[in-house]
RNA sequence: GUGGGUAUAGCUCAGUUGGCAGAGCAUUGGAUUGUGGCUCCAAGGGUCGCGGGUUCAAAUCCCGCUAUCCACCCCA
């Protein structure tokens, strides 16, 4: 048994995650996106400090163990600290703008569900250098084209919103716990927590009383200053010019710390709970505090499995020649022939051999266009019966011919 | 971490008040010499999740365990 929350890609459906992973790809290369690929292991300090204590992730969803040293290391819950770390180790100057994209395997101990696994699979793209909101357009557009135009992916929803950034959030911080307290005794246990740890998350929660009470909280727009403000404007002007409808949800918040100004998630109607199919936004301290020279930066990531189940990208199928070979001497023969063209074209050897029938009852099994057949017949003659599946032709030709039919 | 469902052939699932383990699909073979798909016939394929218990007799009833799915929570 595999272990639990962690899935095979098998032959049958690993196609699709090829198509998916070279669609994000090109896509994101067209934007500029390089790919980068950091270890699946790091310092566990990294999304402690990066993802934010008191998170969901870090608290209770990370793999942690120590390495024969003691090293106190993790497996990536999430790309963009790692990206994060990468950028900041290797130097990269933060006067320019550097656009990268990576995809690999994240891992968070839950409990899986549909569309949520323990090892999943993000994509994501960062971009570091640059604080115009125009570049959060683009990554929007980016993100909404790859669901929409790759992928296929109809009734999407963009959520977008600004919770603000160190200058201006503490205070709207202080607005909010005032104001929830006075519904201490209502708010659901997890809500009061919340309280004390991150009154932000008040506003995402479910719970029917909590959602209600929030729904007059302060809204963080009231509170954002004039650069957040600004900034979350410009957004969405861009994409209003663009046509691209969007929500504008002051709600909206995310489970990870080092959001700053734009957050957005673009979800789904389809996946029951897991709602979300792409979310992100912009971190601009977050390469200061890992380390680095201040460096503003925006980014999301992709679930694929997610992806995956939504989906409706078709497999192209390449014409594939089905070599069949009656008697031993002429498989000798054809084997050569199979060999030697199988170097060029999608081909089949039928090494279970048996009857005709049962050869072309696989033959067309295994979706064959043209079968290449030789028995006693043919060999004594130096030739192959060519068998056309579709159109019900076969035509004998001389092996010295065989090369230029196909 | 909490709650619920499910576990029988490779797959999808039936299996009645406890009484010989089933179907469809898939696989393999055949329906006159070496011609596929459609149709027909036949065959192979099982630790009934695991371990206990009750019983003359358990896939079926009881207990425990495990796995898995779904939901909550949280997230992508």
């Amino acid at each position: 048994m595999s272990v639990k929350g962690m899935a095979d890609i098998l032959p049958e459906e690993s196609w699709k995650w090829e198509k998916i992973r070279s669609l994000f790809l090109e896509n994101a290369r067209r934007f500029g996106y390089k790919l980068i690929e950091t270890p699946i292991v790091e310092h566990a300090d990294l999304f402690i400090r990066g993802i934010g204590d008191g998170t969901d992730i870090v608290d209770k969803q990370m793999y942690l163990f120590n390495d024969k040293k003691g090293k106190h290391l993790a497996l990536r819950p999430e790309g963009t600290a790692s990206a994060v770390r990468s950028f900041v180790e290797h130097k990269y100057n933060s006067e320019l703008l550097h656009k990268w994209c990576y995809f690999g395997p994240m891992y968070r101990y839950e409990r899986p569900q549909k569309g949520r696994m323990r090892q999943f699979h993000q994509a994501g793209i960062e971009a570091f250098g640059v604080d115009d909101p125009a570049l959060d357009a683009e990554q929007i557009i980016l993100a909404r084209e790859l669901l929409v135009g790759s992928f296929g992916i109809e009734s999407v929803k963009i959520l977008l919103n600004s919770i603000g950034c160190p200058a201006c959030r503490p205070g709207w911080q202080v607005a909010l716990v005032d104001y929830f307290r006075r519904y201490d005794r209502e708010l659901c246990d997890n809500c009061r927590r919340r309280l004390d740890i991150n009154p932000l998350r008040i506003l995402d929660c479910k719970v029917q009383r909590c959602s209600e009470i929030a729904k007059d909280a302060p809204a963080g727009r009231n509170y954002l200053c004039g650069s957040c403000s600004a900034h979350h404007n410009k957004l969405k002007q861009y994409l209003s010019d663009m046509n691209i409808v969007f929500e504008d949800d002051p709600m909206l918040v995310r489970g990870l710390d080092y959001y700053t100004k734009t957050v957005f998630e673009i979800t789904t109607d389809k996946l029951g709970s897991q709602s979300a199919l792409i979310a992100g936004g912009r971190y601009n301290d977050l390469v200061k505090s890992l380390g680095g020279k201040d460096s503003p930066a925006t980014g999301w990531a992709m679930g694929i499995e997610r992806i995956f189940l939504l989906s409706d990208i078709k497999n192209a199928s390449e014409k594939t020649v089905y070599f069949i070979a009656l008697d031993e001497p002429s498989k000798i023969v054809l084997f050569k022939l199979f060999a030697s063209a199988a170097k060029r074209r999608n081909c089949r050897f039928d090494y279970k051999g048996g009857s005709l029938k049962s050869q072309l009852r696989r033959a067309n099994g295994a979706g064959a266009q043209i079968c290449a057949i030789m028995g006693e017949n043919e060999r004594i003659a130096d030739t192959l019966l060519i068998k056309d599946m579709k159109n019900k032709t076969q035509k004998l030709i001389k092996i010295d011919e065989f090369g230029e039919t196909l």
